[in-house]
DNA sequence: TAGTGGTCTAGACCACCGG
DNA sequence: CGGTGGTCTAGACCACTAA
């Protein structure tokens, strides 16, 4: 047996999931060495490289660091912070991102128009290419969270209705459409909401917001979607890792 | 011959930053198909595993997309776009970072003390580690840019002076102390600033900032400074990219 | 069906670390 | 010096795409 991926989930995956569970649950505690490259492989039954890709998954997440000449070691953070990280390399809709909690969608704007030059640059089309535009404002346990304002090609993403809107538009995107989505390019900065943000997102007075400009890719390396996230302030994070 | 790191420019990141140039220099226009693993294989004469890690350094960047059965091309962004996101990547203290404009640094608070629990916690020291801890303001072309509230564990990073503190840190840990930085986990969030903040960063009225919380490790796993960034909201923007 | 990139193997030399 | 992870090779089978 020699090919790969006749399984649905990867060997390299698979190990990288063990062994993060591993952590989490502190069966690997802080600190603590992991299993050199070959004992991993003689208790997977895999090659060298296969482990070393496992790991390096982790390093991405930050879980852990590798010194060569001494081994493996999970990294010097808490449980709850480290999963806070590991979470935020993985890629997902606003929506699954918070399966838990009851989330509900109101669409205040809908329509089909021209793209003004901003636009037409982020979502790399003519002047003459429609584009669906719609507003949205999601909220979390019957609190608002954010309001997206955004702009999606009709040419690459056809039959966008008000049903879709209130549900996910990933899930429709790659379910439905069968595309498959690849990157996200962001942009956060910060400013004070106008009244009408202040109001939809219910905010106090003074309470800035964070604004995340997300234009994100198909495995085509087309733009599909050019969107304002505005979140409030007060209940909003955004978190990121940098590897050297 | 077989072996590598001979060279202390390595094969992957050799053709891997041939390729951004050709791409950045527009040699490889966007939307446009790149070079077959095989035919670069030829070109530089090297396995296919090492053009694919060369590929993927750039697909991590956001500057490509690969897709299976087809071969891989540019992704379809405008080159000044490209380079933001690209040197986002990279991993570089603040100052090196601009390293063009005049940069200036006022440590306003400089002292050796013992941490509180959050600085305990974050930096994964006990009540009886003494901390650096220092407030910095930095500008760039005579304007406040950043305000870093910093605390450091004296016995990971000995030796801080304002000579120091007045330079940079990141170059002080690396070429003085010999230590590696590996790694920096950030929590990116908003409000608006208490009146020593807005004064020291000349903010006008109702302009929030953006703090960027870091944490940084070396490559022994240990964090080695606990900052919150504090950044003019006006002229600041993180940026971030997201893969599959 | 031909050709792409994705995964995986077995084996090699290398740089770095500690004793 | 022995042992670690880093890089690299040559070759294999696989899933996916297009014609």
């Amino acid at each position: 047996m020699n090919g790969r991926e006749v399984n649905i989930v990867l060997k390299y995956e698979q190990i990288a999931n063990d062994i993060r569970n591993k952590i989490v649950n502190d069966t690997f505690s802080v600190n603590s060495q992991l299993p050199l490259e070959k004992e991993i492989m003689k208790e997977y039954n895999v090659s060298r490289i296969t482990v070393k890709k496992a790991y390096d998954i982790l390093v991405e997440e930050g879980l852990i660091i590798k010194r060569r000449g001494r081994g493996t070691f999970v990294k010097d953070i808490d449980e709850d912070t480290a999963l806070l990280f590991a979470k935020s390399r993985q890629f997902l809709g606003f929506s699954t991102n918070m399966a838990q909690s009851s989330i509900e969608t109101k669409v205040s704007f809908f329509q089909v128009e021209l793209p003004d030059e901003d636009v037409q640059k982020k979502l790399k089309i003519g002047p003459n290419d429609w584009v669906y535009h719609f507003i949205r404002t999601r909220y979390k346990d019957g609190q608002p969270v954010v309001i997206e304002y955004t702009f999606m090609p009709m040419e690459l993403i056809p039959g966008i209705t008000m049903e879709v809107l209130e549900n996910s538009i990933y899930h429709y995107v790659e379910e439905d459409l069968k595309l498959k989505i690849q990157s996200a390019h962001r942009i956060i900065t910060a400013y004070t909401p106008n009244e009408e943000q202040k109001k939809l997102l219910k905010l106090k007075d003074n309470v800035p917001v964070v604004n995340v400009e997300e234009i994100t890719f198909l495995d085509t390396g087309k733009p599909f979607s050019f969107t304002q996230n505005v979140h409030n302030s007060e209940i909003f994070q955004y978190v990121s890792i940098t590897t050297k």
